[in-house]
Formats: structure tokens, C-alpha cells, sequence
DNA sequence: AATCCATAAAATGTATACAAATTTCAGATT
DNA sequence: AATCTGAAATTTGTATACATTTTATGGATT
């Protein structure tokens, strides 16, 4: 006989979750807008209860905001909320470098030299959803071989709750120039095993995609108010 | 006429969410234990409803985890998790040294200052109580200093996760003097605004926690296996 | 004794009814 | 026109009934 084989069985208050998250972080609903109970359970086709239940698991991630009595509103990030998470993260991606340089498996290294050549290949050919996608593959890499679960859960909470900013800025070519750049290094340094010097250059690289991010913020921003 | 006042009603989703969480931060239901609805809507006369809302929310937070179909229980935190949640506090609290140390505002430092104080005095009386409460005050003035909230939130969070190690673990005479020696360095370099070295203090100073606290976990962990 | 198996009991998942609060809006008042 | 007022409509909060799944139980079989 088997052993007993622990489904994970998804429960609608997943289904709801899930399609709700994906929702929020790819901006079909935009941030400020209020979540209807009564539309999101005909839109999702469930009861109010596993909706609710969503509600609090995507307010804990942070993507919502709860209003007692109220309602439920998709989470506002305004800029500071951005700055002050990007300094945060690239602590946190100087850590995981520094990590990562002592703890990196070859197999790990070779992946990502892979991938480092993935993004080149995106680079050049001007395919701007390409490189974001390789470049993304390439700090979970990083931080998965830092083998700290509880700094990679962490990060991943964080990367979620700005996801979106991502893709509304836009990046000049001197930028995106200087990022490759910043990668070379990146990869060079990680192939070295030297951990000082990787934390502060992946801590450098963030803050440079923070002021990239924060001055496509500006000029939107200024709309918006 | 006033501005509408948004006053947060406290939902019963609320106050089972504030009941359990202190219940599962205290150590008043065991790790591991499973979180029976029909016992617990008894214990805290709430309905089914709002305690599921309440599950979800401090799964949210990391405190209880959830398993489709088969209820949810308070998370287990094994030697192994508090280990990679020091090594990430470690950095985190190097982070807000280094922040705070360029940031902190003057009634902010005496503050602290007079939080060493009441920690000395703990320390003098032999009041362990004490010396913790003062000691995570200052630690929390710290971070607050460094002007982050999403940093502070973060913090906070991790804190929340290993808060029951803090008691279990015995605190030697010696890591207690050490650790009060560490303090008054840590002080005198937020006086100073000497933000890299209090970074390197502060990682260390937690890094030192968590040798101290795995030694105490591992007698513990030998009698549960 | 150990293992199956079927059934009962208990627990979780979901929908819905009702309660309480908020929001909307037509009509009155200034 | 702007503001106020209060009932109606809407919306959120909670309890509970029902559905589905898991777990416990007690005998039958080996």
C-alpha cells in the first residue's frame, strides 16, 4: 500500500486568492480601488465566505487594505512606500549576494551563467519583457542559493508588493546599458566566491533601480495629484 | 462641523485575531497544536466565521499554518528557522543601525540613553524580565530611528515568529555581561553617528544572540526527538 | 495481534440568511 | 444653489445550515 499521500487540495478560498492576487499585481485593479464583495464573488464565481478569507491572506501580503465596516481597497504605494522598500531590498539582495558567494552550489553558477546569457540576448535584441523576466530569474537564483528560506520568503513578499511599479517605468538605454554593466560585475564577483564586494555592488545595483523607478514615479505622480 | 471620524471598530474578526495571536506568541498553545474550530469559537465566543478570518490572517503573519481539509495548527519553529531568522535580523538590525545612525533625532537618542539606563539597572537587580523588556525597547528605538516603515514592519514581523525562543533560552551570567558590554558600545557609536561600524556591531551583537539562544534550543530539541 | 473495511462521528469548506453599519439620494430647509 | 435630514438601498459583519472531507471506531478476516 501507499503511504498517505497529503493532497494539497485547493480549496475555492485558494481559487479566490490566487486569481485575486494576480489581479492586484498585474494592475487590472487598480491600486485605491475598492473590492466589492458582491461583484468580485459573481466576477470569481464563489461565495462571500472564501472571498473574505482571500481578503485577509492578500491583507497580511500587503496588497490589501482592510477598512473595518468599510470594505477592502487594493493597497496604495505611493513613493516614499517605494523608496523606503527598495532601500530595504537592497539590503537585503547585498545579503543574499554575500550569502550566496560562501553557499553557491556549480550547478546554481552554471544556471545563472546561463541565464546572465539569456539577458544579454534580451539586451540586445531591444526585448525589454525578456530581460525584466531574466533579470527576475536571475536575483531568485541568487537568493535561493543564499539558503535562507526565511530571507528568500521575505524578499519574495517584498518583490510582490512593488512588482507593479516595474513595469511602469521607463527605462532610458544609458540604463539599461549600465545594468548589464552592474550584471557582468555581478556574475564576476559571484564567480570569485567574494562576498564583500558582491553585497555592496548588488546593494549599489538596487539603489540605482530605485532612482531609475522613483523618477518614472515623479513625473507620474504629479499627474495623479 | 468635524471631519468624518474613521473610527476602527474592532470586528470579532479582530479580537480573535488579537486573542489568538497572543495566545500562540505566549506559548499558551503549544507548537504544533492544532487549532480545533469547534473548541476555540467555545473559548473565544465567536463563530465559526470570523475565527476562520482570524486563521488567515496569522498565517498570514506566519504564526499558525494552514493544511486544506485538515485544519490549521500553530507553527512550528525549528531550530533551523530561528537560525536563517537571526541570520536575516542580524542583517536587518545592522541595517537600521547604519539608517538610524544617520537619521536619529536628538529626543530620540536620549531616549535611548535613558532606556540603557532602566537596562542597567535590570541587569544590576538581576531582573531578567526587566533587562528583556528594556532591551527590545531599545532595539525597537533603534529601528524606529532609521525612518523606515517598511523596514520596522518587517522587523517587527520576523520578532513576532521567534518571540517564545527569547524566554526558553538560559542567558548565561557571562553573555549577559557580554551582552550589556555590546550595549554600551552600541550607544556610544549612535552617539558618535558612526553608522558602518554600528552596522557591524549591532549584526554582530544579534548574531551573538542567536549562538546563545541555538545552544539553549539544542538540550530542548535532544528531550523532544 | 495485526490489518482491513465499512460505517459513524467529527471536522473543515461553502453558501446563505440575518444583523448592523455605511452610503446614497430625494426632498425639505436655509 | 448649498446644506441638511432621514428613509431606502447597499454593503459589510456574523451566525448558522448544509456539503464534503477527514478521522475515529468497532467488528470481521487473516
Amino acid at each position: 500500500m501507499n503511504a498517505p499521500i497529503p493532497i494539497d487540495r485547493a480549496t475555492l478560498a485558494h481559487v479566490a486568492t490566487a486569481s485575486l492576487r494576480d489581479m492586484i499585481i498585474e494592475g487590472r485593479i487598480a491600486p485605491g480601488a475598492r473590492l466589492n464583495e458582491r461583484v468580485l464573488t459573481e466576477e470569481l464565481q464563489v461565495s462571500r465566505t472564501p472571498l473574505r478569507e482571500a481578503f485577509k491572506t492578500l491583507a497580511g501580503e500587503g496588497l490589501v487594505e482592510l477598512l473595518p465596516q468599510r470594505g477592502a481597497v487594493v493597497a496604495v504605494v505611493d513613493a516614499a512606500t517605494v523608496s523606503a522598500t527598495y532601500e530595504l531590498m537592497a539590503d537585503l539582495e547585498g545579503l543574499a549576494g554575500e550569502l550566496a558567494a560562501a553557499r553557491i552550489q556549480p550547478e546554481e553558477l552554471a544556471e545563472i551563467r546561463a541565464l546572465q546569457f539569456d539577458m544579454l540576448a534580451s539586451h540586445a535584441r531591444r526585448d525589454l519583457p525578456g530581460y525584466f523576466r531574466a533579470n527576475m530569474q536571475i536575483h531568485n537564483k541568487i537568493n535561493a542559493a543564499a539558503r535562507n528560506p526565511v530571507l528568500t520568503e521575505t524578499y519574495l513578499r517584498l518583490n510582490q508588493r512593488i512588482y507593479g511599479t516595474r513595469y511602469r517605468s521607463n527605462l532610458s538605454n544609458e540604463r539599461w546599458d549600465q545594468a548589464i554593466a552592474e550584471h557582468t560585475k555581478i556574475l564576476r564577483l559571484l564567480e570569485a566566491r567574494d562576498g564583500p564586494a558582491l553585497r555592496a555592488l548588488l546593494t549599489q545595483h538596487l539603489l540605482n533601480k530605485r532612482a531609475t523607478i522613483l523618477a518614472s514615479l515623479e513625473g507620474s505622480q504629479v499627474a495623479a495629484a
